[in-house]
DNA sequence: TAGATTGTTAATCGATTAACAATC
DNA sequence: TAGATTGTTAATCGATTAACAATC
């Protein structure tokens, strides 16, 4: 198959979420042209999107939305349920470990790391905060594939030295940190700073 | 002067950081091509970003480390400081609140509203979080250009009404709500759940 | 059959990479 | 001058858009 680009994968999201959203039973199908309004993406956008992977809509009707809801939730492979352990709880660790949205996803922090003796052995979000020196150990002994990093810079090296001798396919970095890994691990970086920091060069500019 | 690609941007703040973190005096040149290797960024790819906004290195030596730091600081905005609302005083956005990152760039968030009464009256990192009707209001009084939206999607209707009517700049869209302006606003949305749900995608693909 | 709408192919646009002339 | 390195131009790659044939 074809390499779906990134951004497609995201928008793949919107549409699930506006399928997912409508609760209206009839009509039961819905075109492009509708979808893509409502998300906010070019219906012909939409239909290459989708056209990845396989015919999934009729001609003639559209989208069946039961049915694009499913095949979406397989293709995005959020019809499955997850355990992603979570590095730094921190202020934003702790938004991450109460956020409603990533359960509906079907994925679960289940594991927390620190390495602030403070937080170690407290409670956050109905888990007890583990200390960072047991986080190999306490993955591979429960088989969790995700790891979130939600820490400061100079903690990175030890995590990643770390995680360099687990089985983890990938990593959300919500730190500022750049990752270099040997292994052939998922890497997804969300940078806040960036993000709104690129918000302020475009008021200026 | 040509459109500079918002990828661009980001990477002038890895360019920035990297400089700021980096104290060593001596040397005082950096190439494109060691720079290029710290912040893990074609040197080529990097000389082409630095090459939008003219003539910044010296051929032969390199990048004068403090002369490109000042430099970026100017191009990115950041070298000003500015007054943020920030709408949800939530998980997410308590966290936003307490994030020391942004206070380094010269972003302050220094007003902060919600629509939960238990909320309301409350102090969340030194302000007192207030009713979200008199957002209008208080962003005309006070200036404030940017917002950032860290609220439920069933609450952005009666943001989005009064956010029309100021005179507002910038959004930065932390909820999963999808914004549409009549008037020209820089919306920047950062999506939690498509970038770790992504993630899932790649794992499974 | 006529109308609607998908899915595909080709054209366009935009960003990255490679090559290299300019020059310190 | 020789070596190093920038900054620019052309080539490539990838993603979006437009056009339209296929078909329900």
């Amino acid at each position: 198959m074809k390499k779906v680009p990134e951004a497609t994968i995201r928008r793949l999201f919107y549409y699930y979420r506006c399928l997912k959203n409508d609760d209206s039973e009839s009509p039961k199908y819905i075109c492009s042209d509708v979808l893509g309004n409502k998300t906010g993406i070019k219906s012909t956008l939409l239909r290459r999107d989708l056209s990845f992977f396989g015919h999934m809509g009729h001609k003639g009707k559209g989208y069946h939305k039961d049915e694009l809801q499913d095949k979406l939730e397989k293709i995005l492979g959020i019809d499955q349920e997850y355990e992603i352990a979570l590095v730094g709880a921190g202020n934003v660790g702790k938004a991450l470990i109460k956020y409603k949205k990533f359960r509906e996803l079907g994925l679960y922090i289940t594991e927390i790391f620190d390495n602030d003796l403070d937080k170690i052995g407290r409670r956050v979000g109905g888990y007890i905060v583990k200390n960072v020196k047991y986080l190999k150990e306490t993955l591979e002994q429960n088989n969790i594939e995700i790891v979130v990093l939600a820490i400061d810079e100079e903690e990175i090296d030890e995590i990643i030295d770390q995680l360099q001798e687990t089985n983890i396919k990938a990593i959300w970095n919500l730190s500022s940190a750049r990752l270099d890994f040997d292994k052939n691990i998922i890497i997804i970086k969300e940078d806040l700073c960036c993000s709104l920091g690129s918000l302020i060069y475009n008021i200026n500019g």
